[in-house]
DNA sequence: CGTCCCGTTGACGTGAATCAAGGATAGTGG
DNA sequence: CCACTATCCTTGATTCACGTCAACGGGACG
């Protein structure tokens, strides 16, 4: 669905382009601008005192990130891939739309960031390692249509976003593709072969 | 800080009492209440199809629930003890103080349950089984301004919250009274000791 | 062709879950 | 007021999943 708001930031968008783990915003910066993903992918961080980077969410093309209900951003966004995405100051959306447009925006990106979380920490809480990587590919593999998978991101990331390491998350995807429901051509992109297997292996209630 | 929220609520709403695990709205039921706690303490948790319940917050008095942001509610609200909780109707509240008013309500309501909600799972991720009791703890011990805690929950409630069992609860209590940053007096009753021992147990960053 | 980086695999250690008894506590009825 | 019982909490022994440490492999790039 193409919706009001990818009209606004794509019509007040500037196109920008980012490399392999620059930075888009660090924390704590003050949030006045809104992105839209053109093509690569980005991650969202906290760095923590303790060297320690627990990864929040992952954004790909056509999604909008940077909408945050505060004055400052919460996290750091930093491009997984070499990027390009559209960067509109919030001030132009309020010129353009009005100041209902964007609050409506960040409405709906509250409550989807909300839904997210919630979603994040039952899968932390309630699942295994297996169930975790499993549930992962899943979501990965429902974001497209086609066939095969591409990962935009590396394992340690992975590994971050899951609670895990990356010996854990490399065991079972070997695991998973033990069991018949993905087949990994090189390590960022696979297939699902068995689909109901996968969902199973999920434990996707 | 009372606000015009509570007022709200406190005007429109009907005390209602429900006795210990009574059930206060069921997830699926269409969110159209508001309640606020005047005595007693209740836990929102959702049921799985594998039989766990995951506790989603605690809830103690004076403090809102219910305010969810769709038309049904995500999780279900039940009594952790005897209480009173004033129900008002978001029609009521609407017709009342306005369309905008509710909107506020929500608003607030919303960005703090996600603040809640991430600050949770960062615990999660982050945190080893006597430094999410301790954080536990201290978060309880915050709550009040008095020398002596009163857990409203008993043992298995911690547990759905803090992605523990039972036992482990139990044993990471007597660890930290061990300590001496707490002393219990029965199960449910404790005070601080040496409150910069507990949150160095927590590792509150 | 060599080097670097990332991913995989194996061996081993550890923290929390599980299994299994006890104790404490509160509620109930005599 | 005191058994009696059900429930909840604690503690111990054992198991198991995941983390840690270490070595190896394989693709990308100069």
């Amino acid at each position: 669905m193409r919706s009001q708001t990818d009209d606004l930031i794509s019509r007040l968008g500037v196109a920008m382009s980012f490399v392999k783990d620059e930075e888009i915003y660090g924390q704590g910066e003050p949030a006045d601008r809104v992105y839209r993903i053109v093509s690569g992918a980005v991650r969202t961080s906290r760095f923590m005192a303790d060297g320690r980077r627990p990864v929040g969410d992952f954004y790909h093309s056509g999604d909008i990130f940077g909408l945050e209900p505060a004055d400052a951003y919460a996290m750091t966004a930093e491009a997984l891939s070499d990027s390009v995405i559209l960067v509109a100051r919030r001030e132009a959306i309020v010129t353009a739309g009005g100041r209902i447009a964007l609050d409506e925006l960040m409405w709906q990106a509250t409550v989807r960031e909300l839904e997210n979380t919630r979603e994040h920490l039952e899968l932390l809480v309630r699942k295994n390692a297996s169930e975790r990587v499993a549930s992962f590919l899943l979501c990965m593999a429902r974001r497209t249509r086609a066939a095969e998978v591409d990962l935009a991101m590396g394992r340690q990331d992975m590994a971050d976003y899951l609670g895990l390491t990356i010996e854990t998350v490399s065991r079972m995807i070997t695991q998973i593709q033990g069991a018949g429901a993905v087949r990994f051509e090189g390590c960022r992109r696979f297939r699902v072969c068995d689909r109901r297997a996968l969902e199973t292996l999920a434990a996707t209630a």
